[in-house]
DNA sequence: TTAGTTATGTTATAATATAACATTTATTTA
DNA sequence: TAAATAAATGTTATATTATAACATAACTAA
């Protein structure tokens, strides 16, 4: 199992790759989009649309709901965030090249999400579902419980 | 894996099976709780929750909002259905038990969904998580793609 | 009974998300 | 470059999903 954590020394990290990416695949992270991946990113762990409207509106006054919706669509296509759908809330993505094989580990306790990538699940969901004759495409997995540090 | 879908002659049987369980743990199943259930098993496929509203209307017209919610949270509650987070959407469950381990696979072409449960995934999922000290309580697993018979 | 609990009724509003159309900015092609 | 095209953003309005808060009714237990 892979585990990633994003630290805030990793933030300007993140931005520059994803400027990188948008660059190689032709795609324009305008000043919108970066401010909003920024102000994701910086929040450190999962954030609610509109709470991330009210940062926006801070550098934005001007920001609407359909702009936090279609940027974090624009963000959410090229796999800068996922959306945690069992808590209608955005994340970011700290290593965002083509993966679909990322799930979610939520700690009930401390409300921390840890992003994780795991090829034996992915393995495993692939060949249950073609046993029953289904092709998976995407697939949610958040797993509710208790980290490490909530243990103790 | 183990497959279940509702055919409709399964909702009778399935609301006894619902009406023992809630005798047996002390549950009240009342009018209109089972109207609910009922009108979710007869959908077959997945049904909105203002959707069910609109149809628990035509049998108690002073149905609102919050009639509907609780009584989803009580059904939930007691997993005789489930709720599909990619899909705001609820679901009946076949096989009320006492069962944390189920998942859903969502054909995105015909939206027919498949209640599947896998003790492997399961299994996969509890060994991944506790090699990250993560204690998982409930998981959600929804896989969209396509189903056998939109494949043909 | 009568108190306590559980369920339902009712009003209002919160929280999440999109439709539709106008305007601006960037890119392409003539 | 200039015009045409496409992509992104601005703006208003509204749709969809869900809950808070408090009143009343129905069951349960003593
Ligand atoms: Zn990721
Ligand atoms: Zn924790
Ligand atoms: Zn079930
Ligand atoms: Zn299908």
């Amino acid at each position: 199992m892979t585990k990633y954590t994003i630290r805030k020394t990793d933030i300007n990290k993140a931005l520059k790759q994803a400027d990188i990416i948008c660059k190689r695949n032709g795609l324009r992270l305008t000043k919108l989009r970066q401010d909003v991946l920024s102000l994701i990113l910086k929040e450190g762990g999962y954030v609610k649309a509109y709470d991330l409207l009210d940062e926006l509106k801070k550098i934005d006054p001007s920001a609407k709901p359909p702009t936090i919706y279609r940027t974090l669509d624009f963000l959410l296509e090229h796999g800068f965030i996922h959306k945690l759908q069992s808590l209608n809330a955005f994340i970011g993505c700290s290593h965002p090249q083509d993966h679909k094989e990322c799930y979610f580990l939520i700690c009930n306790n401390c409300q921390k999400i840890e992003e994780c990538c795991s090829k034996k699940i992915n393995n495993v969901i692939k060949n249950t579902t073609s046993k029953n004759n289904f092709v998976p495409d995407q697939a949610v997995l958040e797993i509710a419980g208790t980290c490490q540090q909530c243990l103790n």
